[in-house]
DNA sequence: AAGAATTGCGCAATAC
DNA sequence: GGTATTGCGCAATTCT
């Protein structure tokens, strides 16, 4: 009765974290995508031949192995940022068109060093901080929570062999007893 | 007895994956770090003053306002790349104080576009994939385990609800048969 | 000593 | 418009 209700508190503290950072399930517990709808959606390796690679083997989980989304094209050779943005968008191949006039210099200024820009990011920067370390708390609650379901569990079974035992003892007595007076409708109901 | 043996393998399957990264565990279940291990160690914001900043508030969970590691020295005006590793590093400071000789022109040329760079740095995102791969399948798995075992506590709870109905029937049934025959050695041993 | 695994971070695309 | 989420690469660190 006490562990109860310690153990409902913390259920419930993980239940406010879960489903609430977006996406809005439906509350309706359909028991294939009500999890996997966080992480782990069409998370694959990328076709993408290029099977000439090293084949540095005996590392492939799942079958899939972790080749690298676009191991060709890595130029970069000065100037801005690593990111070739994986998916080729016009922008990345005007750059490749017109070496001279770039997008630093260019592009109305809007690009890199202007005040705005470093604005924009070091907001998404702490957005981004934010929401991970929501997810990492998220994380721990549902250790948590798995863990204490866990221990809750072994006690349920553990006072369910008693009450087990407890009824086979009392069956037996009273089937003892009802070898003289068959009037034992209660006891076939205690059976199911 | 059929449920128990399904709920199981799953459990094997989240302990399977769980345990297994790194750490080695000492098999110690001491139910108070046994799960804080994975995530959220150490993570905190770094003090680091500062307060002079935007406060662009109402955006702070826990009373730890997001603030950025080191929004102050933000240069990386050309080269190089955004990285300033926020624990400042003798590396980082000598790079202050000697603007002329930078790492990527200097440092026996082992910087950025040698192969053998690009080498480790390709390993290295495939080790990132796989290992991120790896914790989301892992946080899945605890997702799982923690409905299968909310499934189950249910249905244990339901089946103790029943027991205990029945046991209270048959209690009773017995005091009213003990009325005339005092030999209820039993009854007390069961309501314990 | 060297390679894999983990982790914090910033960036950009995208979702909301 | 803005924040929130997410995949990714980088670098530092840790583990093996």
């Amino acid at each position: 009765m006490m562990s109860d209700s310690r153990v409902s508190s913390v259920i419930q503290e993980w239940a406010s974290s879960y489903p609430g950072p977006a996406h809005s399930q439906p509350l309706n517990p359909s028991m294939s995508n009500q999890l996997a709808q966080m992480d782990m959606l069409q998370y694959q390796a990328p076709g993408l031949g290029r099977g000439g690679g090293e084949d540095r083997g005996s590392e492939t989980m799942m079958g899939m192995s972790y080749l690298p989304y676009s191991s060709s094209c890595l130029s970069s050779t000065s100037s801005s940022n690593h990111h070739q943005s994986h998916a080729a968008t016009q922008q990345d191949f005007s750059s490749f068109l017109l070496p001279a006039l770039r997008a630093p210099v260019n592009k109305r200024s809007i690009s890199k060093d202007s005040p705005e820009y470093r604005q924009r990011r070091e907001r998404n920067n702490i957005a981004v901080r934010k929401s991970r370390d929501k997810a990492r708390r998220r994380i721990v609650l549902t250790q948590q929570r798995a863990m204490q379901l866990q221990e809750e569990n072994q006690k349920l079974q553990m006072r369910m062999g008693q009450l087990t035992q407890e009824l086979d003892t009392l069956k037996h007595i009273l089937s003892q007893r009802h070898l003289q007076g068959p009037e034992d409708a209660a006891a076939g109901d205690a059976s199911i």
